[in-house]
Parts: structure tokens; C-alpha cells; sequence
DNA sequence: AGCACGCCGACT
DNA sequence: GTCGGCGTGCTC
């Protein structure tokens, strides 16, 4: 029965215990604010979206609290003037979440708790529709599901996935009971989740088009050899594996692993032991899956589908991520808040997902760099991730190869337990040889060299093309050439809103700014001096491209960057050019690197890696190491000898030596060991606040005035304000930008600071956007 | 953040 | 005489 979202106003001339709700707007200020509930309309509680009248405009809040008393007078007070009643209230425990990332990252609650809801939910004209009738009765009996309406469609899709399966492994019926004496159990919590009528249809078998409900045995019968067979086809674990399953399974309240596992090793695999065990035992729970990037869901998403479908229904699976349409997402959402999806894959912006069932989290590469989200609200999603598993009391898993140095550390002093994969989980797959090229060496002994691309490294793509296997090239660096410069006078093309060098993009016949966008047409001669012997400096990809071209002859290349996948859905078209053996060799920036499980490459090429050695950020050579062993991990997956060969300058130096010996512990433990003697994190604790202004005497300005106010703060006394700083990109779009960094060996201290200096930077005058990041990455 | 109000320059 | 520039102030 459809109830009504919106009331009438209050009847007048009833008298009825007053009452007032505290609610939380989509607004930069902290401030709850109270509004008369309506006396008339349903029971108020905390967790419900609210339609408020907010100064000129209508909003839509959050009630954070019920109460019987408001302090505001009551002339300001105005009335609220409708709710939605067909969502479930948002749990205390969602609200807490919400409420600590505001607190820690230093924002006000609603400009966490509202964006983090899908569109939908905040168009109150949207809210009748938001579930379908059969949803909310989904909702009512304590979790308990009731069927779909759309049985039909579903019992064909998935009879025709029972029969693929029967008929690939001839497995006779009663084996197959033998096989997997965990059949029973599963049964028992099909036929109490309610499906037990659309599996029987589905498993019918050849002359039963239907099988009648409650018909068990014939249930029984049919249903084995799905399970069975699907038992069968799991890859076997290794023994670390195996371990790492288990130690999850047995967890018992918050548990907190660090999956530490070479690339290949088999994370995945362990990710869908854990995740299975954990939804035999709890047939109601959810789990939180969260991948790094968009490009990761589908493979993801491919492997969770297969690995649990006799066991989940379809939709019990679901993705959330920004690359969805703005309904798919609401979809999504909803499923996950009413608890019908069970397995929510994501990125980062899933972790702020209503999960009421969660029991457990995995964060695969805890380490990359964008689960930190760098704009708006600035949270790490990992960070978060972990925090819901400790209120909840349940375990999470952080998967990498590379772990954060902070993920690490905590592991070290035994507050993570760390579970270790040290082999590649394919039989006679090995890490890969790691060959340094001197590139130095390769110019002094006049040794040829194409394009950036040294003899040896030419010579070994040569030999993968003759042997039908792929090579994967890696660049760091977009477009064709970073610079584009006049010999003659030294002028170098700059893009005119930004500080920055504008860069060359050959196929668009384009000079670009990666900064804000600015784009303008390739000049034929030298704007300051009329020279006409302009060139481009550097390499990019598309330049590699090209070199390859004529370094590798009848070399199928392909690039994949943000250029080449800037469409939408092209990435993955892309990416299964390259898996379908379309592709010879494969250039490309870090998106080459991540996750893919490409079958056929036993070669990787690193260009141009040495720029970060010399980066004035801490970060750099923990980033560059981790995206290294990433790239480096492409190579030889499925059993071909893999190789990688790294061109450097500096052949002699520590990471590069740590790379060759695929030696992260050793690397982690002298990182860990330079970070402690200098006082950077994981020892410190840190906050940056950035200033943007007109110029940038004004950002200074401002900061000096912002680090003296801190100083006068009491609660700031183990807080260290550092001098405010130019950023190294110091104008962007016209704007310039400049930084203040503050942090304590205490956590709480700084907390405590950033809490109180709050009120004092909003006081401070001028045209000024600020914005103050918790934890930041780039400093 | 919106969205007002408010007090100073070039225009139908 | 107005249209509109964006400075500053408030929103239960």
C-alpha cells in the first residue's frame, strides 16, 4: 500500500506535545538546525530525509535528532513540510559514520551525510517513486526476503546456466552429491531466503517445465549439481592462501588483515573464499568490496557474477561507482540500504554506502593513491573503510602488493595481522627478471637507440613479436612531448591561465594545458622570435607510440591512456583488444598498470621512471616503487618466463635494486626506518590548509593570519605550524594557491587544533577560498 | 553554498 | 533616471 510522502500542514487548534527535529542540510556550515515536526505525520526518527524550508528555498535534510524542546525562538522556527516515508530510515550506525568522517575530516555533517545519497533520494518530488511496491514489503518481516515478481525471466536465465554448467563437466547427479556434501547446508538457507520455488524451476531438468513448490525432493535433486560443479571448477589454493581464508573466517569482531601478496599471487581468489564462507555462514550478509578505479569494476564485477551465480541471485550483486547513470546508481543505492544486494563492489565513494547487514570489507590495493578523495570532502576511503569494520566489529581485508607504508607500520606493531602470499598462484608462474638499462652507459659507448627506446629493450619486443607473446610499455606521461620550446631564444609554450608548460598532443594537433584544459592550435614558428624551428622535448606516449611504430616493424601497437579511453565504455574495449591478442605491444600510463590479468604479456618496458627520485614530495619513491611492482607484475601472469626492463639513469639506485630483487619488505623497512629519523608519516600527523586568491601575496597573506590564530589557540600547543608555502603548480585557471602545513606525533592534538581553528579561519576577512585537508597525500 | 540586500558606474 | 557589478550577511 502506497503511504503518503507529503501532509498537509499542521491541523491548528489541536493541542499535542510539542515536538522539534534537529536536521542536517547540504551546507559548508556544521550547524544542525531545528524545525517543528508536524504533529500529524508519521513518528519521527533519526535517519529520515526531510523536505525543510531553508531561508528563500525549499532543502532537503537529514533528522539527525528528536526532540521535545528547541532552543531556537521560536519566531525563527519554521515548520517541516513533508517526509519521506517510503525509505527506511537511515541506520544510527550510517549516521555515525557519516558523523565521524565530518568530525575528522573537519566538515559539517550535512555536506557529508547529503552527497553521499544518490540524486533520487534528494528530489523529494522522487521520493513516492523511490521503491517498487514488492521492495517495501521486501522490507517489512525482519530482513526476511520475499520473491520477485519476475520469476519467469529469471528461472529461464538461470536454467540455461545450470545446464551450461551439467553439460560441461558430465557430471552425474549422484557424484555430485558426493562431491559436495555442503549441498544440504546451502539448501537449508536457500529454502529460508525463499528461493527455493525459482531454483527448483530453474534445475527442473529436460521434461519438467516446472517443478511445484514445496516439492523438496525433486528441489533437492535438482539443485546439487549446480553447487557441485561449481565446486569443482574452484582453482585450487595454495597453502598461504588456503591460510589467509581461514585466519579471515575465524576472525571473530573487528579484525583488521593486511593481505599482503606479490602481484598474481591469487589476492582475488582469496577475497572470493572469504566472501563465500562468510555468506554460507550468514545467509543475510553484506560485504563491501572496494577497487581503486573505475576500470577495475567490470573485471571485478565478471569474476563475483561467475563465482556466485548458483549461489546469490543476479541482482544480489552490485556495482557503485560515478561512471553509472544517475537511476542505475539510485538502484544500486537502494538495493544496498533495503539489503537485497550482498556483495557491493565499488570505489571509493561506495564506502559511504548504507549497508545494514555489513559484515565484512575488503579494500583491494589499499595503497593507490585514489582512495584518497582530492576534492570536496577529503577522506580516504580505506581509512573509512577500516573505521566501519571497528564499529561494526567485523574484519577487513587490505589487499596490495605494495602496502601503504601507514598500512604497513601498523602491521608491524601488530595491530594488522598480516597474511602473506609469496608465490604466484599459477603452477610454474614466476615473478619476472628485472633488467636495468643504463641508459647513460647506452650513450657514452654510442650504442643505438630509438626514439627513447634503448637497443636492448627494441631488441626484446623484436623477439616477443616473433614468439606471438605481448609486450606492455610504460610511460608515465601523456600526450606527445611535455614541452615544446624555440632553439633559437629559449621560448617555451606555457599555458597562459596556468604556471605550467603546455603539452604537445599530436593527433589532436593541439597544445594542451593537463592543468585546467586550455587548448590552442600548434604554432608554426616561435611566437617571441619568428624562428621556425620549434621542437618538441620529451616523450609522451603518443610519441612512443609513433617510435614504436617504426622501431618494431609490423608491431600491432596500441595506447591506452586518458586520452585514447577518454570516451566512455572505450577502456574496456580497449582492454579486451589487448586480451583478445589483437595487440602486440600496449603503451600506456599508469592505467596499463593496474589489476589487468593480461594473459599473453611476457615483456614490460619502463620509460622516463626517473623524475620521481628527485620529487621534493616524501611520497614519491613509495608511489614509484608500488606503481613499478604493479607494472612490473603484468609480466609473465600465466606461466610464460616474464621479463622487465627498466631504462634509468640511475641503475645504481636503492629502488631500482629493491625492484630487481621484487624485495618490497626491504624497501617498506628502510622507508619505515627514514620516515621515523624524519619525523614524516606514519610518525606524524598532518593537515594541510590551502589557500587560493588572486594573487599570491594575498594567499600568503591569508595563511600568516590563519598560522597566527592557530598560535593563540590553547588546544594547538603540540601542534607545529610550518611557513606557508607557494604550491609547486602555483597558479591554476588564474588562480593562485598556496599551502600552511600543521601536524603533531599526536593525532588527538591535532584533531583537538583543527577543531578550534575552525571558527578563527572562518572569521578571517578577504575574497579567499581555503579548504583544510586531513591526512593529505600530496604535500 | 545559494540567495538576498546594498551601494556605486555606463546606458536603453 | 535604471541595469548590474560583486562585497557582506544570513539561513532553524
Amino acid at each position: 500500500m502506497r503511504q503518503r510522502t507529503v501532509f498537509a500542514p499542521p491541523m491548528l487548534g489541536r493541542s499535542m506535545t510539542p515536538c522539534f527535529v534537529r536536521v542536517a542540510l547540504d551546507h559548508p556550515l556544521p550547524a544542525l538546525y531545528d524545525y517543528r515536526y508536524p504533529p500529524d505525520a508519521p513518528a519521527p526518527q533519526p535517519g529520515m530525509l526531510v523536505r525543510v524550508p531553508f531561508g528563500r528555498r525549499d532543502a532537503v535534510g537529514l533528522i539527525c535528532e528528536v526532540s521535545a524542546h528547541s532552543d531556537v525562538p521560536a519566531n525563527k522556527l519554521r515548520d517541516v513540510s513533508a517526509v519521506c516515508v517510503d525509505l527506511p530510515p537511515l541506520s544510527t550506525q550510517w549516521l555515525a559514520l557519516v558523523g565521524f568522517a565530518a568530525d575528522y575530516y573537519q566538515r559539517g555533517l550535512g555536506e557529508v551525510a547529503l552527497p553521499a545519497l544518490p540524486q533520487a533520494l534528494r528530489d523529494p518530488a522522487r521520493w513516492p517513486r523511490l521503491l517498487a511496491p514488492e521492495e517495501r514489503y521486501r522490507l517489512l518481516p525482519a530482513g526476511r526476503q520475499a520473491l520477485p515478481d519476475a520469476l519467469p525471466a529469471r528461472a529461464q536465465a538461470l536454467r540455461r546456466l545450470a545446464q551450461a554448467l551439467v553439460d560441461a563437466s558430465e557430471l552425474d547427479l549422484a557424484e555430485a552429491r558426493a562431491l559436495h556434501p555442503k549441498a544440504a547446508v546451502t539448501l537449508e538457507s536457500w529454502r529460508e531466503a525463499g528461493w527455493v520455488e525459482y531454483e527448483c524451476v530453474a534445475f527442473g531438468g529436460a521434461g519438467r517445465s516446472q517443478a511445484a513448490d514445496g516439492d523438496e525432493s525433486r528441489a533437492d535433486r535438482a539443485r546439487i549439481p549446480c553447487n557441485a560443479v561449481a565446486a569443482a571448477a574452484l582453482p585450487v589454493l595454495s597453502d598461504e592462501q588456503a591460510v589467509a581464508v581461514e585466519t579471515i573466517l575465524d576472525a571473530g569482531g573487528f579484525a583488521p588483515f593486511l593481505l599482503h601478496g606479490v602481484t598474481g599471487s591469487g589476492k582475488t581468489e582469496v577475497y572470493l573464499r572469504a566472501l563465500s564462507g562468510l555468506l554460507e555462514r550468514e545467509p543475510d550478509a553484506q560485504a563491501l568490496v572496494l577497487v581503486p578505479e573505475i576500470n577495475l569494476t567490470p573485471q571485478f564485477e565478471a569474476a563475483f557474477r561467475t563465482r556466485f551465480a548458483g549461489v546469490l541471485p543476479d541482482d544480489a550483486i552490485v556495482t557503485l561507482h560515478s561512471g553509472l547513470a544517475e537511476g542505475e546508481r539510485a538502484r544500486n543505492w537502494l538495493a544496498a540500504h533495503t539489503g537485497r544486494a550482498r556483495i557491493v563492489l565499488g570505489t571509493r565513494l561506495a564506502v559511504l554506502a548504507s549497508l545494514p547487514r555489513l559484515a565484512m570489507l575488503v579494500v583491494d590495493e589499499e595503497h593507490d593513491p585514489a582512495y584518497k578523495q582530492q576534492e570536496g570532502l577529503r577522506y580516504s576511503a580505506r581509512d573509512l573503510a577500516v573505521w566501519r569494520a571497528k564499529q561494526l566489529g567485523v574484519p577487513v581485508v587490505l589487499g596490495s602488493a605494495t602496502p601503504s607504508l601507514e598500512s604497513w607500520w601498523q602491521a608491524e606493531q601488530g595491530r594488522y595481522t598480516r597474511l602473506t602470499l609469496s608465490r604466484r598462484a599459477i603452477a610454474d608462474a614466476v615473478l619476472p627478471a628485472v633488467k636495468l638499462i643504463d641508459l647513460e652507459e647506452e650513450r657514452r659507448r654510442g650504442r643505438a637507440s630509438f626514439e627513447g627506446l634503448s637497443g636492448p629493450l627494441v631488441a626484446a619486443m623484436k623477439a616477443r613479436l616473433e614468439r606471438g607473446e605481448q609486450s606492455l610499455v610504460f610511460l608515465n606521461r601523456r600526450g606527445y612531448a611535455p614541452v615544446l620550446s624555440c632553439d633559437a631564444c629559449g621560448w617555451v609554450a606555457g599555458c597562459p591561465r596556468c604556471s605550467a608548460y603546455v603539452v604537445l598532443h599530436k593527433p589532436e594537433r593541439a597544445l594542451r594545458c593537463h592543468h585546467c584544459g586550455w587548448e590552442s592550435r600548434i604554432p608554426h614558428s616561435c611566437p617571441d622570435c619568428g624562428n621556425v624551428d620549434i621542437a618538441p622535448m620529451g616523450r609522451g606516449t603518443q610519441r612512443i607510440e609513433e617510435a614504436l611504430a617504426s622501431a618494431v616493424p609490423g608491431a600491432r601497437v596500441l595506447r591506452i591512456d586518458a586520452d585514447s579511453t577518454r570516451r566512455k565504455g572505450s577502456a574496456q574495449a580497449l582492454f579486451s583488444d589487448v586480451h583478445a591478442g589483437d595487440v602486440d605491444i600496449l603503451v600506456g600510463t599508469q592505467m596499463i598498470a593496474k589489476g589487468h590479468d593480461f594473459q599473453r604479456v611476457s615483456l614490460v618496458g619502463v620509460l622516463n621512471a626517473d623524475n620521481a627520485l628527485f620529487s621534493h614530495d616524501f611520497r614519491a619513491s613509495e608511489r614509484l616503487f608500488a606503481q613499478l611492482m604493479q607494472v612490473s607484475g603484468r609480466a609473465g601472469r600465466a606461466g610464460l618466463p616474464g621479463e622487465v626492463i627498466v631504462q634509468t639513469r640511475y641503475p645504481r639506485h636503492a629502488i631500482y635494486h629493491a625492484l630487481a630483487r621484487h624485495d618490497y619488505v626491504g624497501f617498506a623497512n628502510s622507508q619505515i626506518a627514514e620516515r621515523r629519523d624524519a619525523h614524516l608519516p606514519p610518525f606524524v600527523y598532518q593537515a594541510l590548509l590551502r589557500a587560493e586568491g588572486r594573487t599570491l601575496e594575498a594567499a600568503l597573506a591569508f595563511l600568516a593570519e590563519a598560522a597566527q590564530a592557530l598560535a593563540t589557540i590553547p588546544a594547538a600547543e603540540r601542534v607545529t605550524a610550518y611557513d606557508a608555502v607557494p604550491l609547486t603548480i602555483v597558479k591554476v585557471m588564474n588562480v593562485h594557491r598556496a599551502q600552511l602545513l600543521v601536524e603533531s606525533q599526536s593525532r588527538g592534538a591535532l584533531q583537538a587544533a583543527l577543531r578550534a581553528w575552525q571558527p578563527a579561519l572562518r572569521a578571517l576577512r578577504g575574497v579567499l577560498r581555503w579548504n583544510l585537508e586531513v591526512d593529505p597525500l600530496d604535500i
